[in-house]
DNA sequence: CATCAAATATGATGACCGTCATACATGTGA
DNA sequence: TCACATGTATGACGGTCATCATATTTGATG
């Protein structure tokens, strides 16, 4: 069927938010096409219509996942305290939820192993958060990195105390 | 046939340190049970006389690459002047050889997504280079992650000044 | 209104992989 | 010396997955 634009277009941006969110909860190679398509509510066949491969849409949905935390960034800047996005980013429910946090904090090792066209989807994403957060560049590059390593550190330990105290150590030395 | 018991546990360590290297350059489930045994100049049906499943692999692996990384501690500690490990870790050498690098930089978000016994063999790692570095366990902490996190970001970038200057800033913050 | 093309569903294909079955060869212990 | 246990090699099985072929449906276009 020919199907209208819009619709199109909204299962488009449906798939690509599904993906993003599969693949930050459970990696790309954990994921299939199939289960996006299933999440976006299509069959497995409907995905070569929108995407030429599974590495186009792992690109569009890291690009998506980086610039809905650009935006969470930008909000916290222009409404609140500087500290909040830091608590926010090292919470116990941003570690729990990886699906609906930070793609770099989820997916960075894997683009480290992936095409350069996933690379510069990363790589763009970051410059823009550096570029939002404004100041000493060479502090907001430091402040990301510690960010992003205490939530992979705190995800990948088993003991729930010592977690925490990842987490904790982080937002205290980072004030 | 019945192989020597020395023979049969150098081949273990074999297997256990090839797969540990194979893992840390492309990850888990890129890296077949199949090519570990050929690293290891075996073929893949003796796998099981080993081990009982990849799984049991991946936790040996860990666990081997965390020692391993706790003895370079160790050693630049007893050595050198503090910073040296500090620099060595964020050098663009590390960067570029994650087979022969830290097991936290290259695995860490795979191990976050698996079993519990895979992540208890990488934080009794992390536990140990905690002990082995001292001081303050609140700046210890703080270091690892931000350490881990920056060499992360750096190979996960296309831009090779991007990567850099990653680098560069978390060695200067970190002084 | 008729034709076309886009988006979808169903199904197939070929490759890869973890795991296991089986056979074999040979140190080891009696 | 001899039977046995052990480690190894070859090969197969079942499942999963990315990708593609084909048919179908229907909105868009003239």
């Amino acid at each position: 069927m020919r199907y209208p634009v819009e619709e199109t277009a909204a299962k488009h941006e449906r798939i690509v938010k599904e993906a993003s969110r599969l693949f930050r909860e459970r990696g790309f190679v954990n994921v299939s096409v199939a289960e996006v398509m299933k999440a976006a509510g299509l069959t497995h066949g409907a995905f070569y219509a929108h995407f030429g491969s599974k590495e186009e849409l792992q690109a569009a949905a890291v690009a998506y996942g980086q610039e809905v935390s650009l935006g969470r960034l930008q909000r916290s800047r222009r409404k609140k305290s500087k500290g909040s996005f830091t608590d926010a980013y090292l919470s116990p429910w941003h570690r729990d939820n990886p699906g609906d946090g930070c793609t770099m904090a989820a997916l960075a090792q894997e683009v480290a192993r992936s095409t350069p066209e996933l690379k510069v989807a990363f790589e763009q994403g970051l410059e823009n958060m550096l570029s939002a957060e404004g100041g000493d560049r060479k502090e907001a590059i430091f402040r990301a990195a510690a960010m992003m390593g205490g939530v992979v550190l705190a995800r990948a330990v088993q003991d729930p105390r010592l977690s925490e105290e990842i987490l904790k150590s982080v937002r205290q030395k980072l004030d």
